[in-house]
DNA sequence: ATTATTTTTGAATCATAATTCAAAAATAAA
DNA sequence: TTTATTTTTGAATTATGATTCAAAAATAAT
């Protein structure tokens, strides 16, 4: 018998990763994968069906972790839902900017993924973005957030303001420093920018 | 001698919009456009050098529609900031959602093109994000505007968030009509969620 | 009508890269 | 060691679709 030596699946996502972030998914190369990985061409066969079950494995992976971090938020009853929203803005900053390639990948390929619709994939992020919707709603009914905003829009409005933004820090980490867009975004969505 | 019958150039940018967004740019065959457009598939090549240069002239004719109208809303000095910002996200919208599939070519497609670099793109959508970045200060600079907020930083907050939003009606136009889309925008970004 | 010129055509070419698979290498068991 | 089994390899296969180009069609001029 023969057992298999270190990780390589674990070694094929993250140069997958690095290789998706770099060209983008329909660029980027089976065969510079495996070179990043070390490993060779045919071997990203044994560990994935194709091309695009590496991309949906990378999401699958990213959204299961949020989920699991959300649910823990939005038990924790001795936040305010204000200090919910937040917490949920840093989870996910923290994630995202935890790895730069991962962040590049999730915010330019998610719109692929949701075309072909697989499975695993759509259940992950309906669920996540679910929890959001929760605490917004809390919000409401308690009065600490407006009832005008509607909640699916604002959802969305949040996201697409983060995806965006996070997309510019990993362009130019220099221009946009993340902790500066962090602390922007948390106060836009808060207060607006009216004086 | 011999006219050209018709105006084919037209006829083929108009397909490859729709193509471009049912499939996305990769995805997307010459072949499908040519099509669409009732023309032979040589025809393209006829009136464009290739397929990236078809993506390349959609924007280009878009952000130069929306770069002249920007300007003429600047210029008029009877509006406050308020108002011109209200203007510049009502232009976006307006259109935007005069053409979903033209919505969602520039949503998903934009960054290809970042990334491929073209001249002629980058200088029309920098003059378009610039012009943005003026309202803003003068909007500071009268203390309309609350001065905590980085200037580069909100503006791509808010190209963010509409270009998520535009999307997601673009896909679901039921579930997001796109009114109820543009008061929700200009509300969040003025008084944001806190009540 | 005939000719000259330009536009249009779409099948053939070419390039690229995903995927396969038979052979080689590695390890464990005997 | 030798054998059996599993993993790894990477060149060959295959599929796809962008691009080309020689021929056909259309029109204008003569």
């Amino acid at each position: 018998m023969r057992v298999k030596e270190g990780n390589k699946e674990k070694d094929i996502l993250e140069a997958a990763i690095k290789v998706f972030a770099e060209y983008g998914y329909h660029v980027a190369k089976i065969s510079k994968i495996a070179e990043i990985a070390n490993v060779a061409t045919g071997s990203v066969y044994v560990y994935f069906k194709n091309k695009e079950d590496i991309l949906l494995k990378i999401f699958a992976n990213l959204w299961s972790e949020l989920h699991k971090e959300f649910k823990l938020l939005t038990i924790n009853s001795s936040l305010s839902q204000a200090e919910k929203l937040d917490g949920m803005i840093d989870l996910i900053f923290d994630v995202l900017t935890a790895n730069q390639a991962l962040a590049m990948v999730v915010v330019n390929e998610q719109n692929h993924l949701q075309k072909s619709n697989k499975e695993g994939f759509t259940d992950f992020y309906d669920k996540f973005l679910s929890i959001g919707e929760t605490i917004i709603k809390e919000g409401i009914l308690n009065k600490s957030f407006s009832a005008d905003i509607d909640i699916k829009i604002f959802k969305q409005f949040v996201f697409g303001a983060i995806r965006h933004l996070v997309n510019c820090w990993a362009n130019e980490p220099k221009n946009f420093p993340i902790n500066k867009i962090r602390q922007n975004v948390k106060s836009i969505i808060k207060y607006g920018i009216a004086k």
